[in-house]
DNA sequence: TATGAATGAGCTTTCATTCAT
DNA sequence: CATGAATGAAAGCTCATTCAT
């Protein structure tokens, strides 16, 4: 009933169609025509609901984005006590970006490809988000050594991104990989042990 | 004299300008006619030395692919006998990516970023440089579970492109950035703490 | 409102004022800008019925040929019993080929100059057209020696071809000449005159 | 040693090839410089013997012109004063046009095809040739006819020109199916049986 | 005289966007 | 509110022609 709510369904609808097509041709390949086709709606119809070509690419980064972002929020970096509880905090963020790329292949390519090709300002806003995990993982890092369960001397900023680095290069990896959870069980296992204990025996 | 000298100096200047304006404005912003006005030549002129926009995107990529290749091939992933020749080695590779890349902007900007926005089959080539970094580092960590002074139950693979993802985000943010060797000698140490004995205390 | 029944008209359209221009102007003169402008459109609207210029100039040729091919479907070779038939046969054929060029000059132009200067394949399909004409003529010929009236040592198939020649001539010269029915007159009792007796006293 | 003589030279290389090529690509897909690849020269030479692109057309043309004019030129159409003498001059002219044109394909391709992709004017000037020969062909009717041995009620004019279109329609079939003498023969004696007895029986 | 590097006018074509229906 | 026909800016690219060497 609610002409908001309809139009807010409109939206999402095109919004989705639009991610599939991107994420399928890439963001120049795709024409407003491929997106409306993929509906079957009007190409017209897009106007009405996106300013332009560049408006929806915004707009399912951000969606994109929302989503990623959704998955740490509800954990407290403050909540680990011990090694071993961050540990687990590790594996649990691990696993929902893991899994979320995983289940959510269109919204993937458009992160980690088609965002660049749209131009500068969409680059950046992108490179915003990776930072906000940085900022996260700093946080965690800051908890630790708080806490006592890190060493003392860790560079935190840089060691937050480092780790960061780790883990959108993992995703990356078993997203174009696509052989699912057995692969990033071990990305998850490396990770930790990487940064619990490091590498030397 | 020689022709092809000639045409080899042509074909530079033009990639070096190409470069400029591909770093500057971006790929897609980027018009032959720019090219050749940042180059003082007729948009003709172009055409005798690229066969079109397509083909000096994949040039200039290509040259930075090539540089950044160069700085490793000469290092012996076999040389290392003790963790702290590995250090070494990994201080080595570590300067060398982060000065490369902060000493030549307009490549690490296509590198990093332009790269994506050309089409499907450049963004594949980048990732097979980054996937020959893999290979790489992976050999690294054969050597040294081999030699014995890394832990046995290594997930190598994995590990490897882990490391990888931590090197690339360093280069990535320093370049970015733009705070040159304070910044690097940071990330080196981050990334060789983590690697070597990790975060725990 | 039946959609498809709109695309045929304007596809019309287009290809008249296409006709029109290519005729005066010439294949190779003629922009797409310059039928678009004959007809008060866009020229972005042209693409929208013709894949390109080749596409238009090959659709006005075949317009042209179809036109000229339905001028003698209804004619049956077999029909004429007596040389008294036969020539006036000839008179018919004659004078529809003679009137319908003088009457649609833009195709008449398209037909003997301009498809020549667009590519091989179009020459090649005028021609073919001009040899379906002397397989007509043949069928004439055959019919003509089978009942009796016509010579029976005639080399049927060149001969065919020679009467051909003829017509052909004369359509184009009276076409060029542009004086009419006298001339057209002139052309036809000469050439029935030369088929029928020869020129011989 | 005389200056003007190589040039003239140097031109009727550089108008062989331009021919050659002409006729092998088509005037519009011809570039200078494949002319001047198929020579041997560098394209800048093309503009020392020629003003330009449509400049050599029309001299290729012109030289395909004269040569066929210089066919006929010594055969006196008074020379006839019986059917028979006539009967055997038509043999001669058209034994030359045939024997020329398959001689000289390259010419003949584009006297009958790549002339009219040139421009309006070239068209012009291969109709006026066409045109000269009419006026030939009537000449001979016209001492036919005073001499008495061709009918006296003959359209002189038209018939010239019926008698040049079977002339051309054969030889331009002879040069595109390419078997030569014998098909050659049959047209000479078609034609001349046409034009002395005609078809009936 | 011969050359071919340089040029840019001028073309075709695409497609995001508008707007009358 | 939905549509898709119409539009034209804007781009890539070709190649005849010029001219310094």
């Amino acid at each position: 009933m609610p002409n908001a709510e309809l139009v807010r369904k409109r939206r999402e609808q095109i919004l989705r169609g639009a991610s599939k097509v991107i994420a399928e041709r890439g963001y120049q390949e795709t024409n407003i025509s491929d997106i409306a086709k993929e509906l079957g709606i009007g190409h017209g119809t897009f106007y009405r609901y996106f300013d332009n070509k560049r408006h929806i690419a915004e707009q399912v980064l951000s969606y994109a984005v929302d989503q990623v972002t959704q998955l740490i929020v509800d954990i407290d970096p403050d909540a680990a006590d011990t090694l071993s509880d961050y540990a687990n905090q590790l594996n649990e963020i691990g696993s929902r970006l893991f899994d979320f790329f995983n289940n959510n292949r269109e919204l993937a390519q458009v992160f980690f490809f088609e965002a660049y090709g749209v131009d500068r300002d969409l680059t950046i806003k992108l490179q915003e988000v990776i930072e906000l995990f940085g900022t996260y993982v700093e946080r965690y890092l800051q908890n630790g050594c708080q806490k006592g369960y890190l060493r003392q001397d860790l560079d935190i900023e840089i060691t937050a991104r480092a780790i960061n680095g780790m883990i959108f290069a993992g995703v990356l990896r078993t997203f174009q990989k696509g052989n699912g959870e057995k692969e990033r069980d071990r990305w998850i296992k490396s990770i930790s042990t990487l940064m619990l204990s490091g590498m030397a025996s």
